[in-house]
DNA sequence: CTTGCTTCTGCAAGTAGTTGCAGGAGCAAG
DNA sequence: CTTGCTCCTGCAACTACTTGCAGAAGCAAG
């Protein structure tokens, strides 16, 4: 699998351990594409491996998110969901009516990060980046 | 207390009940001031009326947010803080490192409204803004 | 002031996610 | 390939918040 041999390398490059359960919910996150739910990597994973608590999936994704290998999308819904990081990625508006998502490229928010870093050395985390609002077809209904 | 016969108005003109649970959580919001949590409301609540449920806070909550009343800042740490809603708000930015949080003027974002209005048809929610980084102190140390 | 529709509340159980702890396992050094 | 330090995991309890339900109460009409 493309890819993979980096996240590992990322991994020990940090001084994190090498365990079966990172491989292998990284690994779920990776072939299951798209954007995923904790307790869907949790019921893939115990599939082959049944010994899994779904409280150290929690905690994988959380050290996974902290060195940017995947992003954490919580539309405010139900339960987060989690997908691969991809350097060139989109961003998310959520209609607050229907519940459609629709897709932002990251230049619409590259004015307001320049703002932020120039007048006031803020740098926004712009991978964990969703916004909420009402879409056109629900505003005109 | 100015302001409070709006919020009983507002109420009444969309149909909605006005009981004593509703009164004295907004008192509890507007006369504490600042940043609460939901926690805080009801443990000032139940001073004066003790039979008020936690649950029954948070669908209050969840109304007056409805409503436009009150603004819930969920700054992604343990819990969501509510305040009430000021026409010319300000927003926030919270430091990953440090937790600090520091004030955004609406017109940083009056940019990025006005393009996604112009180019989607969406008209995002910035009532319910937090955007999370690294301020400039913890970036430089 | 009573009646009756409907909404709201308290209770209790449920959900997503977090945390403390003690034992288990990676991995670097020898 | 063993030793030992330290990090990681599974377990269970816990937190913040939500939801289903049945009874209580607001409010408009008569």
């Amino acid at each position: 699998m493309a890819g993979h041999g980096n996240v590992v390398a990322t991994l020990r490059e940090a001084g994190y351990r090498l365990t079966p359960q990172r491989v292998m919910v990284l690994q779920a996150i990776t072939e299951g594409g798209g954007h995923q739910t904790a307790e869907a990597i949790y019921r893939e994973v115990i599939k082959t491996y049944p010994y899994l608590d779904i409280a150290t999936v929690y905690r994988i994704l959380q050290l996974l998110k902290r060195l940017h290998l995947v992003t954490e999308i919580d539309l405010g819904g139900d339960s987060a969901r989690y997908e691969v990081a991809e350097p060139n990625k989109h961003h998310h508006m959520v209609c607050r009516e229907c519940s459609r998502t629709f897709d932002l490229s990251p230049s619409y928010l590259e004015e307001l990060r320049l703002r932020l870093v120039n007048e006031f050395g803020f740098e926004p985390d712009l991978e964990h980046f969703a916004i909420g609002g009402q879409c056109a077809e629900c505003t005109s209904k």
